[in-house]
Order: structure tokens, then sequence, then C-alpha cells
DNA sequence: GGAATTTACTGGCATATGCCACCAAATAGA
DNA sequence: TCTATTTGGTGGCATATGCCAGTAAATTCC
């Protein structure tokens, strides 16, 4: 039964949540970068410049599980934004432990001309999906993302 | 302004589609990976064998649309699997540019045994997001992915 | 107070993705 | 037919992410 009928018989996409949200995810990746790209840096980037700037002083565990992301993996990628000076660590006072992060000046700057750029991006979003749709359907992935889903997700029994 | 008031104020994720939908697939990766582990493949692995198997021998061009990949990436994802002998590809007859993709034996064989395994994890999904809307949200999520919208994001004018 | 455990990061390794430069085959044009 | 252009792929380079194995600092338990 390997190979169905002939040609494009069904998708995994249409059958798998996972497979779904990431396919999304390429496509929009792709569309945001179009609309915001000459200046070199990546969606993840401006989400990362971002959060940080929204936050104050996270250190990097909270922001990776702010961003639900792996603590390891939020180190590698903002290894290439410390490089190009856009943020910097900072160690806490309190706790030699832990790294703090924030933005630059260079970084807020950055930071203030990418969400021009990326306004764009998401007002043809919104107009291709629809204002209403679109804020319900960043509520609906923010529940997904959520500590409380994965919980349920897993615990249930 | 850098510094909002304190603490969480505001969240890109709530503002920004692509940064939402990356976090959800950040979360949902780890979710059914969890579910479906330890066979050392990826979920973007399952997709990709699902994906083969449900397609008639497609070209890398063809299979890069379909998953909304750039055909580079597909090239690059495609090698781990064929050096461990799960996918394999041969020359197009007509058209000797072309490469096209099967499943080995036991590319087949895997790919069943991650299917069940993957049942599982999708099986949570819905019980913990409510199979309708599951359903509902594979759908939206496949027409964000599709030309159409990227041509109602970009073309409009 | 000192050992055992936990916590916050780092570095190495592997996959996921994309862009660009290049190559070869196919196709359009003259 | 010969040349210019288009197409389908490959390889190199860079970022995105995650796991695992340390490391050092903090906390817990005698």
């Amino acid at each position: 039964m390997t190979d169905k009928i002939d040609g494009k018989d069904d998708a995994i996409w249409l059958h798998c949540s996972n497979s779904a949200v990431r396919r999304a995810s390429r496509q929009l990746n792709q569309l945001y970068e179009d609309a915001m790209g000459d200046t070199g840096l990546k969606g993840t980037q401006f989400s990362l410049l971002s959060q940080i700037g929204f936050s104050n002083k996270p250190s990097l565990k909270v922001l990776a599980e702010t961003m639900v992301m792996d603590l390891s993996a939020l180190g590698h990628t903002l290894k290439p934004l410390i490089r190009d000076g856009l943020v910097e660590l900072f160690p806490d006072d309190k706790d030699k432990r832990v790294k703090r992060v924030r933005l630059t000046q260079a970084g807020v700057a950055i930071q203030r001309d990418l969400t021009g750029r990326w306004r764009i991006a998401q007002d043809r979003f919104d107009a291709a999906f629809g204002q209403e749709k679109s804020e319900e359907l960043r509520h609906t992935l923010a529940f997904i993302a959520s500590p409380e889903f994965a919980k349920a997700f897993e615990g249930d029994a």
C-alpha cells in the first residue's frame, strides 16, 4: 500500500499537525524575509531582538523558556547577533551562573528599523488572511506553545 | 523606551504571525519527537518519508515545491536519509537533469513503524486541542502554505 | 562546613533550511 | 544547427535548533 493510486493522493500535512505547522512556517519565513529582506537579518533574529527589547534584561534561561527554545539553541542563535554587536551578555549581580541579555545601542537602532519593515509584512499577512483571523491564529499558536498545552498533551493519562 | 515597565510586558509572537508559527513549531517538534523519539529519527524526517511514500517517485523539484522547501534544502535534508539507506535517488528516463526519489524497502519499513508512533502523538494533539479544531487548523496552515496565499500576500498591490 | 545534587551555561556534533555560485541538460530563438 | 536562456541539481557557507557532555556556581543534606 506504499504507493497509492498515482499522483498527489494525500499529504502528510493534512494529517500531521506538526508537519502542517512546520510547512506553514517555511512559507511565512519566506514571505516575511522577502518583505524585510535587505538588512541581511533573518526573521528569527528579528523575533529575538524584539523579544529582548520587550523584556527587561532577561537571563538566557528565562529568554529561552519564553521563546520556547532550547537554552543551548538560544546561545547558538545569539552568537551572530553578539558578534555583530547588536546584543550583549552581562553577568547577574546575585547569581554568578546567570547571564543576562540586552540590546546594544546598535541593536536598538536595528530593531527599530526592522520593526518598520516587519510591519509591512505583517500588514500584508493581515490583509491576505484577515485581521481578526490573524489575531485569533496568533492566540491559538500561543496556546499551542504554552506549557499548559504541553501538559495537556503529555500529562493527561 | 527600550526597557518597558518591568517584566513580561508584551511578546513578539502576539503581534507577529511569523514568530508565532515558529514558536509553536518548536513546541510541537518537541512534543512529537518526545512521543516518537527513540527511533532516532526527527519529525521532519518522518514528514519527508511519509510524503515520499504518499507521492509517486517525485522529482526533487516537485517534492521540494510540495513541501514548500528550497530545493537545495531538500537535497541537504535527504542526505542523512540516503546515507542511512531509507531513501534513494534515481534518474528520470526522459530528462537526464531530473532525479526522482523513492523509499527503499528499509525506508518503507521504518516509515510504517514511525507512523504508528506518530499516530500516538497526533492523537494526543487532537485530544488536547480538539479533533475538529485540529483538522481546521491543519487546513488553515495548508492555506497559509499555499501558492495562492503567497500570491495574495505579495501580489495584491 | 563539606559532599551530593541541582542549576545555568558552553561547546561539540548533527539535522533543518536557505542563498548563491556553478554545472549539465533541455529548450527557445535566429 | 548553433547559441542564449531556462531548468533541475549539487556543493559551500551561514543561520536555526536540539541533544549531550562537561563546568562552575548555588543549594540541599548530613
